[in-house]
DNA sequence: CTTGACCTTCCCGTGACTGGAAGCCCCATC
DNA sequence: GATGGGGCTTCCAGTCACGGGAAGGTCAAG
């Protein structure tokens, strides 16, 4: 397989893949003309690097992840971890919007949004609660 | 006031400030010895952008809510709608993050997280649910 | 006069890519 | 055999909102 067909093929940009291949995620093969050669391993690991960012972890706990899935004496422990410290930068992030969803939520609703000058959300950020 | 005394009255480090400047954002006076030179009003603008900030507001934002702010003949729908847009970006963030906290909950939760190699998070991301 | 705290500019690094330029490679068509 | 188009390569620059740190000027206190 060529770059393009495991694009398609992980439904991840062709530069993402190339991206990874330069931080060391991947190291596909090389074809006498210097394409990358991709085999089914190459893919799979592809996939297992989108459905992990697409759970929010860091690039680097892709690579932790992507070491215990190959480590066949690893401990579900270790991975239980990387895990469960991403949640908990996840319940961080979520108290955060929530936090910035109520007070805006409040400040748009008390917001005439008209035509006059008036406006309790700039009287707010101005420090004139 | 130097940078350093409106850094403390702000909050904001004195490096943000200065990016501040660099990107039009505030414009204090100099000194003849070349240090910046804040007056009251720019301290306001300090105090009001980090507020924006807190709320989430991207810089982009910050500089029309600030236009806003020093119009006097604005119309306070203007603002609603840069707060309301940014109310859409929060709400997008939290729906992805609240689908992130479930799945890893049930994975982490389905973990035994001992010795054993067996992980049912790495199997998830694996593809082999 | 020296020390140390402040201030200045400048440049690089962050995370995880994305866009674009310049230039090969390969296949199909005329 | 020329040509056209799509795919591949590398490399460089930009994103966002700063933060770190170097090299050097300035100021007030002892």
């Amino acid at each position: 397989m060529n770059i393009g067909d495991v694009a398609t093929r992980s439904g991840l940009p062709a530069k993402t893949i190339r991206y990874y291949e330069d931080i060391g995620l991947i190291a596909p093969q090389r074809d006498l003309n210097g394409y990358r050669r991709f085999r089914e391993r190459d893919l799979h690991k592809l996939n297992f690097l989108g459905r992990a960012r697409a759970l929010g972890f860091t690039i680097e706990d892709c690579r932790t992840l992507l070491a215990l899935y190959e480590d066949q004496s690893r401990a579900s422990a270790d991975v239980k971890q990387v895990a469960r410290d991403h949640l908990v930068r996840i319940e961080t992030k979520l108290a955060d919007l929530i936090a910035m969803r109520e007070t805006l939520t409040e400040l748009v609703d008390a917001c005439a949004g008209d035509q006059r000058p008036d406006c309790p959300i700039l009287r707010d950020l101005g420090g004139e609660s």
